[in-house]
RNA sequence: GCCGGGAUGGCGGAAUUGGUAGACGCACGGGACUCAAAAUCCCGCGGUGGCAACACCAUGAGGGUUCGAUUCCCUCUCCCGGCACCA
């Protein structure tokens, strides 16, 4: 074997021989358990950046870990293709967006090729294919069919200038990005899926899943069930006149019925009917209600923003009492949250208790908690506690649960209302007015209305060769396109030129991986892969694209494509791939970046960074922290710049070895140099002991004390590294292991044949214990090791259980519980002469100094506390 | 405001079920090799006191439980993430 560590001649090579022989087409059948893993697949933005790195390189340990471990892995890869950037990209550039995102692919498919990641290639997927994108299409059909989709209107960004519709990312401190023109909320009609059929399910079924609690709870909170009662304020007499057909009163949705007897006033949103009603002839109520829609987006100051209102002249009755109840318009209640009216009890809710002092209205206590004072003067937080009813009437004395149930009964007998569960989450809205996405399948005809193109002309194709300019959606000026006769009528017609949500494509894309092939929307071989049993991506789609898949996923199930309830049974969220930022201002008053190599850090004594300066002229530059990394801040790594230094290893090795893999990673060069020293260790310890010659590695025979404490060593070692990857996925410290063991054996400097076969087990166990972090090299090394065999062939090492047996151990000694020193026990002591052992130390003999041992704590196997 | 997660050397982090705090690495300091540098190798590296042996202090702050607490409980401070007037 070559004498120095080249990484750039290796690695090649082997992903050549990986390629050649299909080393990772995983089989769609097997005697072997399946172990299907997969990473977020990428948006193919023109080149890997180091999030995927991490991303895919976690994906990859685990991977070869568990084919060593006998399972039968699949790792696919696909592309999310579809998407605004390709959009923006077409624009900047004149190119069409397909053309620029196959090229993405392209290039971005070859550097996943040379980091090694051990990726099945013949199921690869582009969502921008209209072999996936027709299963959206058809999809969709089954799911409106089924009454799951539906159309309805919807708010969107409308840009006055460009005409077109925004993403919400596209609006700009309430401008368009290109035309800096203040956007406008427009309604237009859009397709809804209608996820909240699901919210039930979606919120009970998290308990089961394998994932980080906080991605549960960031769910739940999301999906937001609250128990409640649903009631009616019916209009007083001259209310109801003014408000002519409309219903008998006001809808209102309380958690907290227990409270009823408290209502002193009922407040609606701006948009609720009673208020537009009341408006009409009220300039001044006209003018609120249009200053309370036009505020409230800035979610940040909404907390602390002063609670507003106005009468409305308009009367409930409570349903009780028959009491008259002021209708107010309140700007702290929300359109779109339940019927967008709350009965309001000042005396028990600390929004209404704001509101009430404001404007003087009534404030009634009728719950009592125990032992705590009640006043109107200030709001105190147990106000909002759960207690007993008084001045309740026939409530009172009653406990929350018990006078939630007799209101709801009661308000049920008077038909005015009933139990209700209301959700936080909404229908998700999948028509966007974008070019570059899977067409939605419908027509629209003047005389049938909306109707489905049928299955036998799917898929709906979209054109690739647009160029668009930015105005308006290039499909809707595409006569060829969206020119059509209508399937059912056979006249003219005009095609639905809205798109999906890309979130559509990522909700499936997996199941395909099973079956890229299959003349169907997925097969049985999505049975036998699914669910998922690893699913790794970053944090930033803990709701959204989790939650869809998981509705999608039930959707499927439904209609008897799938039997699976969930499909990604554990979840790893991978944390950001940081770097320091470095700027400085620009005359112009701008702010100019510099990337992390082009500066010279300043360092205080404690070793913080205080600035730094440039290193072509010396000149100073601020230090801005530590940030993602991201282009316009210029803190970027290439991956393809680590591959050409150090190799694809050195680069796999270091986004491994930082720490875990759910904590963000800082970038670290002098880390990066550490890693490649490790690698070129490693070589120089495998060539060292084979320049020697190739022994046989260890079965058996007489060893010295030091040679049995290597081999016990070992062998923890690789029950540890089996523990850290594959059941608490923390590879940097099954690093750190190894790293021990083989610091332990460059300590052995025995060259005694029995010592060299030793040294083989340990160099050929250490190789198969890193291979999954880095293969290529582990390739090369092992093909030194053992000639005629193959890596890829190799089952994790076995433990060999007569190396972890010890005649004598070493325990900890503690007095008083500090730490005194140490014995060595023989393993089959008993808890006496352990104790004799531990009062035999000198050093604990001082710390007892004759005293007479009050207690002796023995722990077995660890440690000793004599407490005196 | 509510919910969730954190805080350990100069830095990244380790300590998995309450049992040796700082594994492993980075940076740094010293030395060897070299004409020299790089590379490589060896030694040191939480703080205070001490020539040293060693002792004391120390896991954001304060308290508690325990023979023993980075780990469990209570109070507080700060940081990160999510949601945000959710009735």
């Amino acid at each position: 074997m070559e004498s120095q560590y080249h990484p750039r001649s290796i690695e090649p090579e082997v992903q050549r021989e990986w390629a050649e022989s299909r080393a990772f087409a995983a089989p769609d059948a097997s005697a072997k358990p399946k172990y299907f893993c997969v990473s977020m697949l990428p948006y193919p933005s023109g080149k890997l950046h180091m999030g995927h790195v991490r991303n895919y390189t976690i994906n990859d340990a685990l991977y070869h870990f568990l084919r060593m471990k006998g399972m039968n892995v699949l790792f696919p890869m696909g592309w999310d293709a579809f998407g605004l950037p390709a959009e923006n990209a077409a624009m900047a550039n004149k190119v069409a967006p397909g053309k620029w995102t196959r090229e993405n692919i392209a290039y971005m498919k070859k550097q996943c090729q040379s980091m090694g990641w051990a990726i099945d290639w013949s199921r690869e997927v582009a969502t921008c294919d209209p072999s996936y994108y027709r299963w959206n299409q058809w999809f969709f059909l089954r799911l409106w069919e089924k009454g799951i989709v539906y159309k309805k209107t919807g708010l969107v960004n409308w840009d006055p200038v460009d005409m077109t519709v925004l993403a919400n990312e596209q609006v700009i401190d309430g401008r368009g990005w290109r035309t800096g023109a203040l956007v406008e909320k427009r309604e237009i009609p859009m397709w809804y899926m209608r996820i909240t059929q699901y919210a039930d399910e979606l919120l009970d079924s998290l308990d089961g899943l394998g994932w980080p609690e906080q991605v549960k709870q960031m769910q739940r909170n999301w999906i937001g069930r609250s128990e409640g009662i649903e009631f009616t304020l019916p209009y007083a007499p001259e209310t109801a006149r003014r408000m002519k057909d409309d219903k008998a009163g006001v809808k209102v949705f309380t958690t907290r019925a227990d409270t009823i007897m408290g209502i002193t006033f009922a407040a609606v949103a701006a948009e609720h009917p009673v208020a537009t009603e009341a408006a009409k002839g009220n300039p001044q109520l006209a003018a609120f209600i249009e200053e309370c829609k036009r505020g409230g987006v800035q979610e940040a100051e909404l907390a602390t923003m002063e609670k507003k209102g106005m009468p409305t002249g308009m009367y409930v009755l409570h349903p009780f009492t028959n009491e008259k109840i002021e209708v107010w318009v309140g700007n702290y209640v929300l359109m779109s949250y339940g019927e967008g009216a709350v009965m309001a009890v000042p005396g028990h809710d600390e929004r209404d208790f704001a509101f009430a002092k404001k404007y003087g209205l009534g404030i009634k206590q009728v719950i009592d908690v125990e032992g705590e004072p009640y006043s109107t003067d200030a709001w105190q937080e147990w106000y909002a506690a759960p207690g007993r009813n008084v001045q309740s009437g026939k409530y009172d004395g009653l406990e929350q649960e018990a006078a939630i149930d007799a209101v709801a009964r009661d308000l049920e007998a008077l038909g005015l209302g009933t139990r209700r569960v209301q959700y936080r989450l909404r229908d998700w809205g999948i028509s966007r007015q974008r070019y570059w996405g899977t067409p939605i399948p419908m027509v629209i005809c003047p005389t049938c209305g909306d109707v489905p193109v049928p299955d036998g002309e799917l898929p709906v194709v979209l054109p690739e060769d647009l160029v668009p300019d930015g105005s308006g959606s290039p499909l809707a000026k595409t006569p060829s396109f969206y020119q059509c006769k209508c399937p059912k009528c056979g006249g003219d017609a005009r095609r639905d030129t809205d798109t999906m949500d890309t979130f559509v494509d990522s909700s499936w894309y997996y199941m395909r991986y099973t079956c890229p092939d299959a003349p169907t929307m997925v097969d049985a071989r999505a049975q036998y892969w699914m669910p998922m049993d690893q699913y790794i991506g970053g944090i930033e789609h803990a709701i959204l694209h989790l939650l869809y898949a998981r509705f999608w996923t039930k959707a499927m199930r439904d209609l008897g494509l799938i039997r699976i309830d969930e499909p990604f049974t554990n979840l790893l969220t991978q944390g950001m791939v940081l770097n320091h930022i470095f700027s400085r201002r620009t005359a112009k008053g701008g702010i100019e970046y510099f990337a992390p190599d082009e500066v010279e850090t300043i360092i205080d004594a404690e070793g913080h960074i205080t600035g730094a300066k440039l290193k072509r002229d010396g000149s100073a530059i601020d230090y801005d922290g530590i940030g993602t990394m991201s282009k316009s801040k210029r803190n970027g790594i290439d991956p393809q710049d680590m591959i050409e230094k150090y190799g694809a290893d050195t680069a796999r090795f270091y986004v491994m070895q930082a720490n875990p893999p759910t904590d963000t990673v800082l970038w670290s060069d002098e880390s990066v140099e550490g890693s490649f020293r490790f690698l070129k260790r490693l070589w120089a310890m495998v060539h060292a002991h084979l320049e020697e010659g190739r022994a046989e590695r260890y079965t058996g025979g007489e060893l010295t004390t030091e040679l049995r404490e290597l081999r016990f060593k070992l062998h923890r070692t690789i029950e540890k590294v089996a523990d850290d990857y594959g059941r608490r996925l923390q590879f940097n410290t099954a690093i750190a292991a190894v790293r021990e063991l083989l610091n332990l054996y460059l300590d052995m400097k025995d060259r005694s044949p029995v010592a060299r076969a030793v040294a083989q087990e340990v160099l050929e166990d250490s190789v198969l214990l890193l291979a999954p972090i880095v293969p290529h090299i582990a390739t090369a090394l092992w093909q030194a090791l053992r000639p005629g065999t193959r890596l890829l062939d190799q089952p994790w090492p076995a433990v060999d259980a007569t190396a972890l047996v010890q005649d004598s151990i070493q325990l900890v000694v503690q007095v008083n519980g500090k730490l005194r020193g140490h014995v060595h026990v023989p393993a089959n002591a008993t808890r006496e002469q352990i104790e004799a052992f531990a009062l035999r130390d000198e050093t604990v003999a001082k710390f007892v100094a004759g005293q007479k041992p009050k207690k002796v704590v023995v722990v077995p196997g660890r440690l000793v506390n004599v407490v005196v």
